[in-house]
DNA sequence: CGGCACGTGTGACGGAAATCACACGAATGT
DNA sequence: ACATTCGTGTGATTTCCGTCACACGTGCCG
């Protein structure tokens, strides 16, 4: 497809990815109302007076966008935030040399563009569709208005805000705090199957990521994160069936980091 | 000192101040109210009302710590946030086997202890002063409250979570998007500057941190950084008097990772 | 004054992981 | 039915940087 003959070939992907969804931006058709959107509010601003959740929704627009589509890029000025209701939308950020990282996986009911829009400096991150998603835009100004009449929501959007830093500690401190790549992997496999099932020595998680951004998560080539999957297959320590990840033998997986 | 022969020598010594100090938290002597304090509250909770001003006063109380104090240790359950007044406190996260990671240095007039005050989680880092310092401690019930009824500090609040949330970013970058060692430490010398003189090719900045604590912030081990230090004075881009920095020959050092 | 802790400088060495270079199957589109 | 892209598996090779091992200066404190 190239679009971009000024753009080097391998390893630079993601920016050929980048330009090509900039031809086709934003702004695609307005579907419905927020209020029909699927998601339900409370989950995001919850405890909200019925008052301010009208005022929400009055300045909300929901909208779909197709699997890859950039809902904003790193650098532009921030427009607003996006409230995912559908789907999953990954952000990253990316060196002028082509190597990028991935800061969280934001999934239903989450918000992206935050930070950028409360701040008032440019999105830090490029936010990517991984599927066909829903998403409801709230413009930048309207929305801090917003904040500025409901304290309630400016509470809730601190609290949110704090989610968002917690995400990006734990980006730290799988790039930061971590000997060994194997390390690396068996920590963010565990981080996984946190959510869930407790003590149990064998866990269940759906991993819907693939290896290369795996890699990107945590700060490892596509190959080394290829190679310990086989690695931890082989020591029977997980299984994958599809998307399906079963770590079989946690305590054994958490050993691999305990020196 | 060695307070604890439990702890390993060599390389657990951040571990092993950890424990001295818990031994002598908080709760020093409070010295004023934060009335006096010499930090101009409008810098942090600017725009707010004289009403609520007085209200944040109300429930904050300043103190000193001596130098290698720990305001608070990751892990910790939230006690609630300081606001620095003056001097400097690092703010660290470290793992089981000794390794840490400074998140951020946090100075004068910054607050610490916010992400964890408002999501209700234990603090995620450690926070220690630099040298000594004084703050305002503000518990975490009274605070949260104070913020339901002033709408306009909690905008406030969410503009300082978005300013956190930017630092960790920076921090993410420096340990995923960067080649080289050497890269790494250009990238930070250079946003050292980032604040002051923009297109000159010297630069000066103030740099207090020990080679020890910058490997920490940029994810190498100490010795690399000394040789990337002398690395760089030799190939005549900086020059370093006592605790100044010089940048000689800025695209110089840009250079270094525009391949 | 000695000690001692700390910050720093540098050499040698080894290993872990990135890189390069393939191959293979499955899905996708034409 | 074909080509093409994408995700994955795996070997061989190389290189960067962490680790270990020292030495030196400086400031501090008993």
């Amino acid at each position: 497809m190239m679009v971009a003959g000024a753009i080097a070939p391998s390893k630079k992907w993601h920016i050929i990815r980048m330009q090509r969804s900039m031809k086709t931006p934003y702004g695609l058709q307005v579907i419905e109302s927020c209020l029909t959107c699927p998601l339900k509010k409370d989950e995001l601003f919850c405890d909200l007076s019925q008052h301010a959740m009208e005022g929400l929704d009055a300045i909300s627009s929901s909208a779909t966008y197709p699997k890859g589509a950039l809902l904003f890029v790193e650098g532009q000025d921030s427009r607003g935030i996006f409230v995912i209701c559908n789907g999953r939308v990954k952000l990253s950020a990316s060196s002028a040399d082509g190597k990028s990282v991935i800061l969280r996986i934001a999934e239903s009911g989450e918000v992206v563009g935050l930070p950028g829009s409360i701040s008032g400096k440019p999105y830090e991150v490029t936010a990517e569709a991984l599927e066909p998603i829903q998403a409801n835009f709230i413009p930048r100004e309207p929305f801090l208005q917003f904040l500025r009449e409901h304290g309630e929501a400016a509470v809730r959007v601190a609290e949110i805000l704090s989610d968002i830093y917690h995400a990006t500690y734990q980006e730290v401190r799988y790039l930061g705090l971590s000997g060994s790549a194997t390390e690396k992997l068996a920590r963010f496999l565990l981080d996984l199957t946190l959510a869930e099932g407790t003590d149990k020595n064998t866990l269940r998680a759906t991993l819907t990521l693939t290896h290369e951004e795996i890699a990107e998560m945590i700060g490892l080539s596509r190959e080394t994160v290829s190679r310990l999957f086989a690695n931890f297959k082989r020591k029977k320590l997980i299984e994958i069936h599809g998307s399906a990840l079963v770590i079989t033998d946690k305590a054994g997986l958490e050993k691999v980091f305990e020196v």
